[in-house]
DNA sequence: CGGCATGTTGCGCA
DNA sequence: TTGCGCAACATGCC
């Protein structure tokens, strides 16, 4: 699941169950922990204490008062907490265990497929370095983001690159796009820049309502109610024509032929769009 | 069985 | 230099 919303309601979980504590034990399976760690999570970690829980765009990061451990979540990765000696989570690949006071609590990394990732580093890994600013903490800069989509790449791709704005992930850019019916294939210069400042307060927009939609949930298993994301050959339920699919930046893109055109086929003046 | 997947990275090529 | 297509990663699910 993981895009910002995901990310930032598991940054807030680890931080309700991580700062303050010390970490008493640690491990995983290797293959998850890549990266700069090379002595593995428990002799990198136990015996820390946890001074605060970041996040920047997809990536996590545990502030100790030795080290830091990040996390990336890839397409499965997720974050439990659990009582100290709850039995192992079904695809769990690493635990933390923690102490504070006198209560004990067991953090549970599980992802199936294994995308995700686990770097023990002292300092900032380039990874979190590099990503552009994060909308949700940092707001969209309309100006910053219309300098970058001065580029023949897709609309789409660049909004989806982590370089230009931290934590867009393919849904969010596929549903911000169709509410300002923006083609996701129509080259980024070819926008004007009141269409980019719609296009931004669209995508803040969507990750406030899936943030809420979590933070309303009892459990983790809440249901997004998307408009077009993975509705290919369903009806558009904006204009009712059957929303296509398109692959850009490598990446399915589903999109309304009929109403979502800005970029592509807008017209010049008077407002009409072609057909 | 085949196809698809919320992410990232690296390579070859235009 | 820029950007794109494609494959790979490892596995579950429909």
């Amino acid at each position: 699941m993981p895009e910002l919303p995901d990310v930032e309601f598991i940054k807030q979980r680890l931080e309700r169950a991580l700062v303050g504590a010390k970490i008493v034990a640690a491990s995983s399976d290797g293959q998850t922990l890549r990266g700069r760690a090379t002595g593995g999570l428990a002799r990198a970690l136990v015996g820390g204490e946890v001074r605060a829980v970041a996040r920047r765009g997809k990536w996590l990061m545990v502030a100790l008062d030795r080290g830091r451990l990040f996390s990336h979540l890839g397409m499965t990765g997720w974050w439990v907490v659990r009582d100290i000696d709850a039995a192992t989570e079904r695809f769990e690949r690493a635990r933390l265990d923690v102490a504070r006071g006198r209560s004990r609590a067991s953090l549970r990394y599980t992802d199936p497929r294994r995308f995700g990732r686990l770097v023990v580093a002292n300092d900032e890994i380039a990874e979190w370095r590099e990503l552009g600013p994060d909308p949700l903490a940092d707001g969209i800069d309309v100006d910053r983001l219309a300098d970058r989509a001065r580029s023949t790449r897709a609309i789409k791709a660049v909004i989806m690159d982590q370089a230009v704005l931290a934590g867009i992930g393919n849904i969010i850019a596929t549903e911000a796009l169709w509410r300002v019916r923006i083609d996701p294939r129509a080259p980024a210069r070819k926008l004007a820049r009141a269409e980019i400042a719609s296009l931004a307060r669209a995508m803040k927009d969507e990750i406030r309502r899936e943030l809420a939609t979590r933070a309303k949930a009892k459990s983790d298993d809440w249901t997004d109610r998307l408009a077009i994301y993975g509705r290919a050959a369903e009806p558009c339920p904006r204009c009712g024509a059957v929303i296509a699919s398109a692959v850009v930046g490598g990446r399915t893109s589903a999109y309304c032929p009929k109403c979502q055109t800005i970029g592509t086929r807008a017209t010049r003046r008077g407002g009409q769009t072609g057909s």
